[in-house]
DNA sequence: TTGAAAGCGCTAACAA
DNA sequence: TTGTTAGCGCTTTCAA
């Protein structure tokens, strides 16, 4: 019934016979300023008429937005959806939007992506992206950061991954899970390796790689180069991979892929060729992610509590002091159960 | 280097030696209205000095946004996460925001949900949500329409639902779907059929349900109501109501699970019932979600292009004259093959 | 083709 | 405690 454009403020005074003034303080301005009798006329005048605020002007008049900000890589992929989730959880309880915007999966894609965030001001921005070694995103975040954003990035207990200065980083202990799932993996007898390293340039497929090769290093096992192959971060990505593999000839033991999505590619491709996975090749993961739960065999992998991450890092955005560290949790399962 | 809050369009028409107006047609307003050379400078300087437009300004100064809303149910459901991927390319083609926000699966937050979205005065809103057939969400969305947005509403092929009169339909044909699937799994010699119906207050899983009982039905079929169990559209619904099942003595031929998250479900609650699924008992689902192409054994379902659907919605939101109606393509598969 | 100035809807001094 | 008023950064008449 409202006019095109919606009903404002003004409309909401006028109505309860107070200033726009003590309208904005009744509706939102600073605690118990407002005589309650006047108030509750505003409150009743506001749903009356169906009043809802304009964020910008809000925005505009308050030099400070409702908006939080989660840049992913792809939206499709489980381990991006379940910080997603969490993400949006934080944020609705702080009375937040939450703004996904995606690289879809192609990170030259990134710059173009946070400017593009950037213009809606956002009060805070959680980098769950992946982020590439070679600092193709510093300059986005820089212009985040100097628009008054709060920056989070996920990152790596990776040594080798550059800092980004004006984010505050929150650390997934992508290295040390590898590596515990590399001795864990040893400790159930497997001995001869391969990895389906994802893309090297991406910050959490190298940790993860070089977590899981010095795992075995520990154990005396030296994993020889030509073990580690490179390839897309994605399900068609460890088929390939694996499939690869498979025609030259290879039949590692056990095939550690950095991440579910991409072992569930390496498991296709193994049945594809005829060899039953976990039995004849056995295969781990990384994320435990839960869409995948039921995949057979059960995944081997190291579980990420994804959805808390989400949720962690918008809060920590927020400036709240929550955790700043995530370990990963190894979970063997039928994928590596050595059967002989 | 930028001042805190950034670079506004003052400083750049000072660099440039203009006035703010001219720099604001040269960085955007009406086409060819300012001297080249003029032009030029003020690109030139916003470049140099890093200027963004500030979104929430030009909203207000223009009466209308660059955000396009997403309405989904839970992101963390690849059903949604496909839709989500095809409308953010949609929105990121025509220069727009998107905002995705969820429900998180909880069908009564549908109103609270579409107001946080109203504030944004979205330009296009599009609705994913799994809407209940009691009309819950009626009021949000006249509000959102009443903003001046352009809201887009997924919809069923089933007379049943409620229409939404302010909402422009996009219509998915659930119930042929299900009805074709129904006639594919009788030819393929499958009788004693159940059904894994779902909430049977969600458009999505009514129509589903009602075109599989009428795909029957044509086939000289009548499925008993007992045969049709209510449930939650999710993983672990599909197990719950299949493990019910199980447990109650009942061994159907074949499952019909509304989506295939909730087929999986199943799958699982066969398989830990010491039933070989597929062999056993078959089961088939609908959607064809990508993330689930993998399960053992492959799921006969019903294919719905989702990510062309979410681009689809929000093209259309914005205007576009694209398709009215998606069809869903019957895909047999491993899971409901009759081995005798 | 350009610039001055009036808003867009709201908040936040500042006075009353 | 309330109202008046000056902006927030930008676009867009309206004159020049």
């Amino acid at each position: 019934m409202a006019e095109r454009g919606g009903v404002r403020l003004e409309d909401v005074a006028r109505a309860a016979g107070v200033s726009v003034a003590t309208a904005s303080r009744a509706l939102n301005g600073s605690t118990r300023r407002v005589r309650p009798e006047h108030s509750e006329r505003v409150a009743a005048a506001a749903a009356e008429l169906g009043y809802l605020p304009d964020a910008h002007a809000q925005a505009m008049a308050r030099g400070t937005t409702t908006v939080v900000s989660l840049v992913v890589g792809d939206i499709t992929d489980p381990y991006f959806a379940e910080i997603a989730s969490g993400a949006m959880r934080a944020a609705d309880r702080a009375g937040l939007v939450l703004v996904i915007t995606s690289t879809g999966g192609e990170p030259e894609r990134e710059a173009t992506v946070l400017q593009s965030t950037a213009v809606l001001r956002p009060r805070a921005v959680v980098l769950a992206v992946s982020r590439r070694t070679d600092g193709s995103a510093e300059s986005g975040i820089r212009t985040l950061h100097d628009r008054g954003a709060s920056v989070v990035a996920l990152v790596s207990d990776d040594s080798d991954a550059p800092g980004i200065d004006v984010a505050t980083p929150l650390t997934i202990r992508n290295r040390a899970g590898a590596a515990s799932l590399a001795g864990a993996l040893v400790d159930e007898g497997h001995r001869d390796f391969v990895v389906l390293a994802g893309d090297p340039d991406v910050v959490t497929a190298r940790a993860r790689t070089a977590g899981f090769v010095a795992g075995l290093a520990r154990r005396g096992l030296e994993l020889p180069e030509t073990s580690v192959t490179a390839g897309p971060f994605t399900r068609d990505g460890g088929y390939a991979a694996m499939a690869r593999l498979l025609a030259s000839g290879h039949r590692p033991g056990c095939v550690f892929a950095v991440n579910d999505v991409t072992a569930v590619g390496a498991l296709a491709a193994i049945r594809d060729h005829g060899l039953e996975p976990g039995a004849d090749v056995a295969v781990a993961g990384f994320d435990d992610v839960r869409m995948l739960a039921d995949v057979v065999p059960a995944l081997s992998t190291v579980r990420l509590p994804l959805d808390t991450i989400g949720e962690t890092a918008v809060r920590r955005a927020l400036g709240e002091d929550v955790a700043t560290v995530f370990d990963g949790e190894v979970v063997l399962r039928q994928s590596t159960r050595r059967t002989g």
